[in-house]
DNA sequence: GTCAAGATTTAGAATAATTCTAAAGACAGG
DNA sequence: CCTGTCTTTAGAATTATTCTAAATCTTGAC
């Protein structure tokens, strides 16, 4: 391996480690579908994907790869809708424009803290998940 | 029926009909299972506790109930992590404190429009969900 | 280096959540 | 009251996720 890809898996590698888990290929390779194309796929789709780089990966490692990389910090749930989560990996901060005909899911960053107000007394917070949803420019125009 | 009665199921009756549904008494049961105990329950829980008053419902009517319910503006489907769906008859703008822990889910209601920033070009908002993840005050402790 | 302990992956079974299907029932309009 | 449409029902089917047990890999102790 050269000095440019190890360099590329470093950060990865580490943040795995911090969480308590091995740096693994087939987490790499589940974390490199979700950096590749940033369209917030399902499991199914990651699974998909991923198997056209390693054919034996298996649903099961996909999940768990996720969950791992949830865990660490480097990916997020995303749930828009009864059905599938969805997974994405910018960390930040972000809200999801959802469109309710169409599926496409757009990132718009949040200027600052967007105070979400008062909380339940002693609350602790660790991230809050903003979904907006309607209808995109296409979807609304056909209507 | 007494006029009470009949009063308490117009408003509903009307929004059905507004929204091209019918007034069914599965539709009443199942709404009325969501004003009683608002603990944001699955459709699993909505059934169960439908059933108690009206043995006979099915399965598949309550979620064709709760999706006409939602279809009509009067209850929201709730995501907040892998797994069942969750509804909430609460429609004023409100944000939900989920505990990671112990599951539970604590409405704030949000002071203005919580103007959420930019938006994609031409996306046409029909609604938002916040959802701020952590631990409430006793799982905390307990940490 | 070799071994044991623990982590990870795999295929496939199992479970959970939701949707579909076909038949029966209810209901509004003519 | 017919007729077409909407709704409900039981249960099958599908989809999403988790579990299981065996095989493999990694790491640290010796």
């Amino acid at each position: 391996m050269n000095a440019v890809g190890k360099k590329s898996n470093s950060g990865l590698s580490e943040r795995l480690n911090t969480g308590g888990f091995r740096f693994t290929p087939q987490r790499k390779q589940v974390y490199d579908v979700l950096l590749h194309k940033r369209d917030h796929p399902t499991a199914e789709e990651v699974f998909i994907r991923a198997k056209k780089q390693m054919p034996e990966i298996s649903h099961a490692t996909v999940y768990n790869c996720l969950d791992a990389l949830v865990q660490c910090g480097l990916v997020r749930l995303v749930q828009l809708e009864r059905g599938a989560t969805r997974y994405c990996p910018n960390m930040e901060e972000h809200c999801h424009y959802y469109c309710d005909e169409c599926g496409t899911v757009f990132d718009v960053a949040l200027a600052s803290d967007a105070a979400v107000g008062p909380r339940p007394r002693g609350f602790k917070v660790d991230h809050y998940e903003i979904a907006v949803h309607g209808l995109c420019a296409d979807c609304a125009k056909k209507k």
